[in-house]
DNA sequence: CTGAAAGCGCTTACAG
DNA sequence: CTGAAAGCGCTTACAG
């Protein structure tokens, strides 16, 4: 440390001052602040990590930054993390198992001090239990993972469609679809949720109603087109989230068939871009931004409080009624 | 280091054998490996990079991740990186200019041995020129920022738009408007394109057709409301990017105006949801994925020779034409 | 082919 | 109030 020299004390000193300890005269103080800036010292900070066997990273680990859910959620994590000194190890993996394998290995040897993970589909419960055992804290993001007893940041997926459902069904539709997703707890759940509020209104559950396809535009492009194949025709429909409710929009309107008024979509999550689409969409909203934030703040209290019990997040789901439903 | 006591040898021949190194017999190393595995041994990067003076971490900070468009150079980017083994410390600006400047500031005292940069509308060059003076290589993206000699992966904006621009005026169109984007580079290049095909057509160019806005979707909602007010009617318009555009259908959509028939739109970027958008967006495709695998494997070429000449990457603008016009 | 020693840039008891 | 020393987990000359 030549600050040390140059400002004529002892590195000991330079690192109490630093660190703003009272236990420096000021006069000292000022003088190491001086050098320092002259110098134009910077502060290792991996070298005192290492040192006080401390980090101030986290990983976040998501599978589809494509759907802007995730890109809300992650912005929302990342500012919660910054606010609070911390730094983002930020990694993709696509809906890929090998990679999730390899990017969480990664973040252990880089020492991160807790990992938000939204687990690929088909995620073993078992990996997740590999990872507490490095005795590093995770957080599981959105997707529910057998009943681990794990920290969980999500939202209230059955309430969510139960929400939709029964708005379509008050609406006066019989004919309602359920277009997208196929597979994991949160399908499951908002499944669920779509038929409970079937049976509610005494509403017959038909298994051809509900069109399972990829989680994303394309999917619920497709899905749509093949709803429009059942007789007698839906005339309304709930979707697994967000992009798929797009892609339906854009699948109606090759159809000619003006959403809102010949056909009802409510969407699941409320994506901002929902608010300007064609025509803006009726959503299910989670509140993506602030789902992230709240994620972020448990991972810290998880760190200030390493023994505490399980912590949990869920979004209560609102009704965000637009043009389309 | 525990594994060197279990396995009988020094530390030194530890490191080597984990270094793969040659020098140690394969006996010896296999020992090694054994005990490593045994006990459970994880490998300290963070250590490892104090002592060697080195890190495999790359700072990528964005300015908008809510723009579907970074979402997709991001994930380019990070899939590089980690194919090379480098991870990605991840920050979010928001278009803020004093985070931006923190974010930088503590990418360095993490180390960053790179740093890809999205700057922020209004970045003043001389914080490029900071960030260089630190020593670390910075990559400027897509925004590029008065004429530095820095490295930057951007695409080719003017031909972009002219492309775009062309394309209109050959369909006969005549009242082809601007619609969204405020300031910087990537505005003029992209407005220079509109005029340029303009000028080469004969048309003359009129200022009231380009309607400034932020650019997003609801900028290009209320840009292209104001377009409609212009008289004569617009019957086309180039939009600053894809978000813009998707706004601009949304507002079409809401007069009851028929995109692609009634009324052309392109937009710019190429973005995955334009393919499944009411209706499916023409646009200037510049690949944003591929994109953002370019910077990355710019940024990893500067990492090798830190003292070649300026590296860079321009997208070559492709049309990509659809429903909308 | 392997070990002992020094050192990366910090922090933290421990003296004084 | 300040300094000397040890140590975090590695790597890397340097010996042998």
């Amino acid at each position: 440390m030549d600050v040390a020299s140059a400002a004529d004390v002892s590195k000991s000193t330079v690192s109490l001052v630093l660190q703003g300890s009272p236990l420096i005269r000021e006069e000292t103080a000022a003088r190491v602040r001086a050098a320092a800036n002259r110098l134009g010292y910077v502060y290792n900070r991996r070298a005192a990590d290492l040192r006080r066997q401390s980090s101030n990273t986290i990983g976040v680990v998501i599978n589809d930054l494509m759907n802007p859910f995730f890109a809300e959620v992650l912005v929302g994590i990342e500012r919660k993390l910054v606010e609070a000194d911390y730094i983002t190890l930020m990694a993709h993996t696509g809906e890929d198992l090998e990679l999730q394998e390899k990017l969480l290995r990664s973040m252990r040897e880089h020492h991160a001090a807790g990992i938000i993970l939204c687990p690929v589909f088909g995620t073993s419960p078992w990996l997740l239990k590999e990872v507490r055992a490095w005795g590093i804290p995770l957080l599981v993001l959105v997707r529910s993972l057998g009943k681990g007893t794990y920290d969980y940041a999500g939202s209230d997926n059955e309430r969510g469609t139960f929400l939709a459902t029964q708005h379509l069904l008050a609406q006066g539709h019989r004919q309602v679809g359920f277009l997208g997703g196929q597979t994991g707890a949160v399908f499951d759940d908002r499944l669920r949720g779509y038929r409970s509020a079937l049976k509610k209104r005494r509403v017959k559950y038909n298994a051809r109603l509900v069109c399972s396809a990829k989680p994303d535009r394309q999917g619920g492009y497709q899905a749509l087109l093949h709803l429009l194949d059942v007789q007698p025709r839906p005339t309304a429909a709930v979707c697994y989230n967000d992009i798929v409710a797009l892609g339906a929009l854009a699948a109606l309107g090759e159809r000619g068939i003006a959403a809102g008024q010949d056909f009802a979509i409510i969407g699941f999550d409320g994506v901002q871009d929902t608010a300007h689409s064609n025509p803006p969409l009726s959503t299910v909203d989670i509140r993506p931004g602030a789902l992230g934030e709240s994620a972020a703040a448990l991972m810290l209290k998880r760190l200030q409080h390493p023994n505490s019990g399980q912590l949990q997040y869920l979004a209560e789901p609102k009704l965000l009624l637009r043009q389309s439903g």
